[in-house]
DNA sequence: CTAGGGTTAG
């Protein structure tokens, strides 16, 4: 007789590679069939894999019936509900899992506190912080990142700052997220500065830039940025072109915009619906 | 014996 482990493996494997619906509906179907539904790992790995297809409510079908969902089931729906934008039902999900006496790690801590910040649900936020000190998880950098967008998102940006002094290490992707949150709330100076104090500055940081002033309506400002990044031989990639191509379409800069959409191919970038529909955007003005 | 982080048009 063939161990439960070697079932599950099986199916595991099958479960990590199914992206859609049919082939979760499959893989749900083996699971039930093989009996092995309540196992926490093969629950994890089905409704982890709902949850990244927008499958939000079978993920909570599976959910529902399990006996004792840990804190990767809870973690694994929250998620698909942030992925959805439902993030409401995400906080509520993570005070269901704290009232259940769950012990919260640094992951759900993460989730949920993403959730607060995309919800502006600062006194939440706030509570959350408040149990990452209880639980020593402060030090964590997703957890802090996420943490210091609830309050830059909010609008609170001395707590921002706080979270930010107090992490191990200010590196770029801590200054980029910061530099995010003033662009959110049109704060373009403090985002610039932001920006000269990053040392070494990463794809992701030369486009939450280029985006932040595209966002903020400056889009000469976003193409010389643009223009700087290639210069400290930095290839834009998919991203970094909707934004600029918005830019572009924006300020009427044709030229530009012709001339990045040429080099498409040069910077390996297959046109996907977000190119496409910003060279759309652009042509058609 | 499970999983993740900052960027995506109008």
């Amino acid at each position: 007789m063939r161990k439960l482990l070697d079932i599950d493996r099986e199916i595991l494997s099958f479960l990590k590679i199914s992206k859609n619906i049919a082939q979760i509906h499959q893989a749900h179907a083996e699971v039930v069939k093989k009996g092995v539904k309540q196992d926490p790992v093969v629950a994890f790995e089905l409704i982890w894999a709902c949850s990244s297809t927008d499958s939000i409510d079978y993920a909570g079908k599976v959910f529902a019936k399990l006996e004792a969902p840990n804190v990767f089931h809870f973690t694994a729906l929250i998620d698909g509900h942030i992925l959805l934008g439902l993030v409401a039902e995400a906080i509520h999900l993570y005070y269901e899992m704290v009232g259940e006496l769950v012990h919260p790690d640094s992951y759900v801590t993460a989730s949920v506190l993403k959730a607060c910040g995309l919800g502006l649900a600062l006194r939440e936020g706030r509570e959350v912080h408040g149990q990452v000190v209880k639980l020593g998880l402060s030090r964590n950098r997703v957890v802090g990142i996420n943490l210091m967008e609830v309050y830059g998102k909010c609008g609170v940006f001395q707590d921002a700052w706080k979270v930010f002094d107090d992490m191990p290490e200010q590196d770029a992707m801590l200054r980029t997220a910061m530099m995010s949150c003033y662009f959110d709330h049109g704060r373009v100076a403090e985002a610039c500065a932001l920006f000269s104090g990053v040392g070494k500055k990463d794809m992701l940081c030369w486009t939450a830039m280029i985006d932040g002033l595209v966002r903020n309506g400056e889009m000469c400002r976003a193409l010389e940025v643009f223009c700087e990044m290639q210069r400290e031989n930095m290839n834009p990639n998919e991203v970094t072109i909707v934004c600029v191509l918005s830019a572009c379409s924006l300020q009427g800069a044709m030229e530009i915009g012709r001339w990045v959409h040429s080099y498409l191919g040069k910077f390996g970038i297959d046109l996907n619906r977000f190119e496409g529909g910003a060279l759309i955007n652009m042509y058609s003005r």
